[in-house]
DNA sequence: TCAACAGGAATGAATGTTCATTCTTTTCGA
DNA sequence: TCGAAAAGAATGAACATTCATTCCTGTTGA
């Protein structure tokens, strides 16, 4: 909880958030305000009454379905991360060889950040930040754990490299952030091609 | 210029900066404090007063040093970005074949990152952030067009991939610097063993 | 058919806090 | 004793959050 929060402690009695067709948009659309600016500006970047008016809403408004910046904010991550997560995961081809994996886990993240490229500006950005409470950070290790055991496996079929598996997640998922990087910060073109020369180079740095 | 800043315009007759003995150790003290604390909370998450405690000095005084909170962290900025720039530049293999010159380039940035971890850290956070000046960013783009131009010879040579240069830049600069955050954020360990089993990992990537 | 009403939803000015920066006072070295 | 340097209280702008008020929308009773 942020210093500056002089909020209610856990017995106020907090109105609950609006249910109508109405406040389902406006829920949106704070949210897909506060995505964008949290990913222009950062966090402690945006004032709370810049999303307001990016969603074309009262300050107050904002807090009737958001206890507090912080709360708005862990929604985004969490929602995010688990869009992100279940896309990766759904039908995952789990008798698959561990390129075919490999693979898959690289297309879809690709997807992922093609079709939501705030979304996914949002999850690096954000990843490990103070302001991220203990769910957050719980549903981040989820999702590492899954990965490490997977690629245990794999190791153990002996078809990955035997190497420390954080050391290959880390270079994967570092090589796949540091091109969406390069193509949002210098304007590497990241066309289908592009993607799957990527998808080789990357596949040689892990394979046995 | 952040809203917040209220600053004196230019036209403003502002003191020098001491030039004492004690001067130059405050300096140090103002620019660490503010490392650190820009490293652990972010450019906006950290208040200058709270810079001022850890470097055990006035709130006032980091502004005889400093023009703006933005002045500090556009000296930080550069100050690093030159002097890892320097590390991996200085008497740079020129002639040996792209395998050695990529051993170089590794082991000097892992040199930099073991010397420097907050340094390191800083410059990862606060690439590309908005409060970062034309100069900052006008470095920024010399080093990596440096980088462009020797992928494109040793390309030429036949020496590495014949792929689109920033997207080599992309894989070998995010994979390292997710092996970092991997090691920060998950405990994975970064000992001479793994960094050079890294090192191999990564360039399987990236050569020919 | 419609005026009066009820109550949830939305608002944005008001609130008290924290911030970056300035300024007066105090300290220090010569 | 003097001038530069340091300190930290003071300042006003900007912040997160609240709350008194207004705005809707559906309902009632005639």
């Amino acid at each position: 909880m942020s210093p500056r929060a002089r909020s209610s402690d856990a017995a106020t009695v907090r109105r609950p958030a609006p249910t109508t067709e109405r406040g389902a948009d406006k829920r949106g659309a704070i949210l897909q305000a506060a995505l964008e600016l949290f990913v222009e500006r950062g966090f402690h970047g945006t004032a709370v009454p810049e999303v307001a008016d990016r969603a074309v809403v009262g300050a107050g408004t904002i807090y009737r379905y958001f206890a507090s910046k912080e709360a708005l904010v862990n929604e985004l991550y969490q929602r995010h991360k688990s869009l992100l997560s279940g896309r990766v995961l759904r039908d995952f081809p789990l008798g698959a060889s561990a390129r075919e994996q490999y693979g898959a886990l690289w297309r879809r993240m690709v997807k992922y950040a093609q079709d939501e490229p705030l979304g996914f500006a949002f999850l690096e950005l954000h990843n490990h930040a103070s302001y991220l409470d203990a769910d957050s950070k719980a549903l981040e290790e989820r999702i590492t754990n899954f990965g490490l055991e997977f690629i245990r496996q794999a190791q153990h079929r002996g078809d990955l490299r035997p190497v420390e598996p954080l050391l290959l997640i880390g270079i994967v998922m570092g090589a796949f952030i540091g091109l969406v990087r390069k193509s949002a910060e210098c304007g590497l073109v990241l066309d289908d091609a592009a993607w799957n020369t990527a998808e080789q180079c990357v596949w040689e740095a892990i394979r046995v």
